[in-house]
DNA sequence: ACCTGTCAAGTCTGG
DNA sequence: CCAGACTTGACAGGT
């Protein structure tokens, strides 16, 4: 099995390179000239795409070919007092740029719109709201030019006090939603509300491929293993598979990230402990040819490189890992 | 240069 | 029913 490591938006070793600026709608309105407050968003915007190229930049010297785009590339994009302003065209050629160097370099570029997107919610404006958004970070693969193995990974959702009918409620809504939003999206198991079990379930009825976070498993489960619905979850990829998508084929992907402290079992910790995450990856290596690993911790790419380290000493020491280049290896089985 | 409070969002809990 | 917690990186304003 092959796997690729990723990380998450940011980098702790690039400095002044924040792809997610912002202006807040308070200094917004304070201002005088409403035009000149729209040009400013689209200038900090064009610098939050700058310095996403740099971060691109930064993961091709790293080996890295896996990366999640934050979602705050353009600020108060979908903020309703802002709903007559469209930045798009503006911002084209430079989205352009960063999803041609993407593709050159064969790297897998995602979205993780923030959980106020609630396709299970009971509330009107809520779900447009939500559809809204999702609607904004789909224009923006497209505007990079970016195929649909560029997707955006959702939660299903609250539960409302009653699971089974919110469940159902995503499903209609999901259905409701253009296929060119449905083909983009993946959905996660989150670590409170809807388990690896449950989002599977809607994941089959949905479509959707699912992302297994296996820190979140470790927090929200039914007490099964999450190699014993491995089998069901890589099933989900299969429109991705090579044999279905031939040159277009996507890994399935994880995310894995390692508890911050024992009175804080759900916050994410600075780095990623190796022993849980090499126990799962051998335990699929067999069924699994290839699969891409987010790395969620508060070191972002500091984490990737340790994680990294970590396995070269395992394979010093004669262990089933053969670390590849800077980001990705090879192990037993698969 | 640094520190503290605020901002965005939606859900859920406690009072 | 309403206020506050939750989460996160970064703004905003004060020192």
């Amino acid at each position: 099995m092959i796997v690729r490591f990723g990380f998450v938006a940011m980098s702790t070793q690039l400095e002044n390179a924040s792809p997610s600026r912002t202006m807040t709608m308070a200094s917004f309105a304070k201002l005088d000239d409403r035009e000149a407050g729209l040009r400013r968003l689209e200038r900090i915007s064009e610098e939050n795409l700058r310095n996403t190229l740099r971060l691109l930049k930064h993961c091709k010297y790293m080996g890295v070919k896996v990366y999640r785009l934050t979602s705050k590339l353009i600020p108060l994009a979908t903020h309703e007092a802002l709903a007559d302003w469209s930045p798009y065209e503006t911002l084209a050629p430079a989205f352009a740029e960063v999803g041609e160097f993407a593709k050159e370099n064969g790297m897998r570029l995602s979205f993780h719109p923030d959980h106020f997107t609630v396709l299970s919610t009971p509330r009107e404006e809520v779900l447009v709201k939500s559809v809204i958004d999702l609607e904004h970070h789909v224009r923006m693969l497209e505007l990079m030019g970016l195929d649909e193995r560029a997707l955006c990974n959702i939660h299903v959702g609250g539960s409302y006090g009653d699971k089974d009918s919110a469940g159902k409620r995503f499903l209609a809504n999901f259905a409701s939603m253009p296929e060119r939003i449905r083909r983009r999206i993946t959905l996660e198991n989150d670590d409170k509300t809807f388990n690896a079990a449950e989002t599977l379930a809607i994941s089959e009825e949905a479509g959707a491929p699912m992302v297994l976070d296996i820190h979140h498993h470790q927090v929200n489960n039914a007490g099964e293993s999450p190699e014993s619905l491995w089998p069901r979850i890589v099933r989900t990829w299969s429109r991705f598979s090579p044999e279905q998508a031939g040159e277009k084929s996507l890994p399935p992907k994880i995310h894995v990230s390692s508890p911050k402290s024992a009175s804080d079992p759900r916050g994410h910790a600075d780095y990623v402990e190796l022993e849980p995450l090499l126990r799962f990856l051998l335990a699929v290596s067999d069924e699994t040819p290839a699969l891409d690993v987010m790395i969620e911790a508060k070191k972002k790419d500091d984490a990737l490189l340790k994680l990294m380290e970590d396995l070269r000493e395992t394979e010093r020491k004669g262990g089933p890992v053969r670390v590849l280049d800077g980001a990705s290896i090879e192990i037993a089985g698969g």
